[in-house]
Parts: C-alpha cells; sequence; structure tokens
DNA sequence: GTCTATAAGATGATAGAC
DNA sequence: GTCTATCATCTTATAGAC
C-alpha cells in the first residue's frame, strides 16, 4: 500500500484552523459557520457535524490553542537556557502573532469578549493566561537565581506585568495601525527586567 | 415657568450611555438595537430615528468618549501638579472602569474587534490612543523637568508601555476573572516609573 | 419622536437524502 | 461525511400611522 494519500490535515482540522483565525481577528463574535464554510471549500451545514454547537467549536478550539502554546513554551525553554533569550523568544511569539500573521493573540481577542462566550470557553482562556504566569514567572526566577535577572525584581509581580504590557501592546498596536509600537513595549520591558540591579 | 420639568436626560444620551455600557462588556459584534431597547423603555425602530445606523452610533459613542476623556485629562492635570498624582489618578480611571463598572476600555475592545468595525470608528479609536500617548508623554516629560520622575526613562517609550500595560492588564484581569491582576501591573509600572535613577 | 409592521438578509441549528 | 432544504430566530433598517 504505497501512497493511498491520506489528506494531510483533516476537515476537522481545517474547520479549526480557520476558525482560530477568524477569531483572532474579528472575533467570536464577529465570524459565522457560513464564513468558516465559504474558506474551505465545505457547506456550513457540514460544520454541525464536527463540532455540534458553536460553543463546542470554542472549546476544543481554545483548548487546543492552550495546550499548543504550552509545548511551545516548553520547547522554548528547553531550547534556550538564559533568561534572555527565553523572554526574548516569548516576546517574538506575540510579535510574530501580531505582526507576521496580522492576528490577536486568541485568549487576548475572547478574554475581551468574555461575556458573550459559553462557560466552557471562558475556563479555557482563565487556564491560559495561568498557564502564560506561571511559565514567566518561573523563567524570571531562575534567571535571578543564574544572576542574570536583576535580583532586585519580583519574578511574579513581573511576569504579570510582563503578560499584560504584550497583550496589551498588541491591542494598541493593532488600534493605532501601527506595530512599531508593539516592538517599544516588547524592547522596554526587556530592558527593565535586565537592568543591573 | 417653575418647573416644566425638562427630562434631564435626552433619550438620545441615553441611547449613547447604555451603548457604551454594551460595547465595553459585550463588543460591538456582542449587542443589538434590540438590546439597548430593551435597556431604556424604547422600541428598537425609533434607536434609528437618532442614530440611522449602527456605524452612526458606533462613530457618535467613540467620539464622544474621546471628547470626555480628553477632559478628564485635562482636568486631572489642572488639578493635579505632580507626576506621581498624576499618573496614579491616570491608573484609577481604568481601575475604576474594570473594577467598579465590570467594563473594558471602549476603545481597547473596539481595537480588538477593528477588523469588523466601520470605518468612521477606527478613525476614532486611533484617536483616542494617540491622546493618551502625547497626555502621557507630557507628563512623564514635566515629571522628569521637575526631578519626579528618573531622568533615565524615554517619556515617550514609558508613556506607550504605561498605556499598552494598563489596557492588557484590563484584559488579563477579566481573562482571569481577578481584578488583582490589574493593581499589581498598575502599581508596578509607577513604581518604575518613580525609582531612584 | 415613538409606535407597528415589515422587509431582506444573516445566524445557529436540524432533518433526511446520498 | 457532505450535501440540499429548511427552520426559527435575530439583525439592521425602512415605511407610514399617530
Amino acid at each position: 500500500m504505497a501512497s493511498t494519500s491520506e489528506p494531510v490535515i483533516s476537515k476537522a482540522d481545517e474547520i479549526l484552523m480557520v476558525s482560530q483565525k477568524l477569531i483572532q481577528t474579528r472575533g467570536y463574535n464577529g465570524f459565522s459557520y457560513r464564513d468558516i464554510a465559504a474558506l474551505i471549500n465545505i457547506k456550513s451545514a457540514s460544520i454541525h457535524y464536527h463540532f455540534p454547537t458553536k460553543g463546542d467549536l470554542g472549546r476544543a478550539l481554545t483548548a487546543q490553542y492552550c495546550d499548543r502554546f504550552d509545548q511551545i513554551l516548553q520547547s522554548l525553554a528547553s531550547r534556550e537556557t538564559g533568561a534572555r533569550a527565553r523572554l526574548e523568544g516569548y516576546a517574538a511569539l506575540f510579535r510574530d502573532t501580531l505582526v507576521e500573521r496580522k492576528r490577536l493573540c486568541l485568549c487576548g481577542m475572547l478574554a475581551g469578549e468574555v461575556e458573550t462566550v459559553p462557560d466552557e470557553v471562558k475556563v479555557e482562556v482563565a487556564r491560559f493566561f495561568k498557564e502564560q504566569q506561571v511559565w514567566l514567572t518561573q523563567v524570571l526566577q531562575a534567571g535571578i537565581e543564574a544572576g542574570e535577572v536583576s535580583a532586585s525584581i519580583n519574578p511574579e509581580i513581573w511576569a504579570t506585568t510582563f503578560l499584560a504590557a504584550l497583550e496589551g501592546a498588541m491591542l494598541v498596536s493593532r488600534g493605532l495601525g501601527n506595530h512599531d509600537h508593539f516592538d517599544v513595549v516588547a524592547n522596554n520591558l526587556l530592558e527593565m527586567v535586565f537592568a543591573e540591579a
């Protein structure tokens, strides 16, 4: 059985892929099953076979996003051993989403719309932010112990600040239509964290 | 003519008021003319008399929001002469919106949805962020000249950072359902700006 | 100014054929 | 699994009576 050529990507995955893009650019209330259908050569009714309700789709998508982000952070932390490289890599993830892919953070967008989103989705959004907080805190703590990060900063407080500033920088950059804004914030934060104490 | 009792607030203003609340909590795509109608004892069709299209309503609302915010900042700057009091007052504006009124910044929300929003609204959103940037830069610059803000900070860069961090802190706090998050970020930023150089 | 009535289209979702 | 057909409902918006 040489090449029975399975599709590289399943229809369900295709749906998830374009839904993610749609939410990151238009928001949870800014797209419909018909928008998805128009992008992947399927009828909107067929999407209900894979994801019966929009809530199901949202939950699956957000959970997948969290899991994948977690994997990326794990791999980033094992690839880079220094706090500077880790935090620069972290900021670059957000920068890539904003500048290269012209999107917001999925959970940043959903956080704004949190009151209109099914409960299952809310839970995943909160999980995302908690995981970012934990990862950043660990990186900063390790950086302090290695003498790389100034010992005067509180890792938890700066993890919180770093995350908030990057999420906000994406938002403001988008509102201004100017992506330089993001780099200014990211670079300034990195400078603060690595300032000699 | 003792008391011909004009209504304290016009119907158009009432519409603007509840629309602002709806956008700040649910987003531009998360509410309808019927939602407004249900909140102010009017029929949805009547709203079109005051604001023919949703775009008209959005534009009027965002413009009013920008203007009012500008007035508040002007009054804050004339009431408080010190950079510390001014920036604390500024952060308190965002805190009040998030914690007391359970809302996001109107333009923060609209920035997320920017691709689904009429062009007239986009323009106002960009204006809002530019005005924040200008005000914060001036406050920081004056603070440096008064020797109150550490001379080592760049006013423009920190204005950008301050704004992004507060907007992001509102977003993340909301996603986490935990408002302490916001205070951590706001206090940390203030500490950085006023650290002895 | 506000109402009722209604249009024209979008939305999430289901039933049943293939 | 995907289709066509259809649904009930919601959406923005207009026309015309009061």
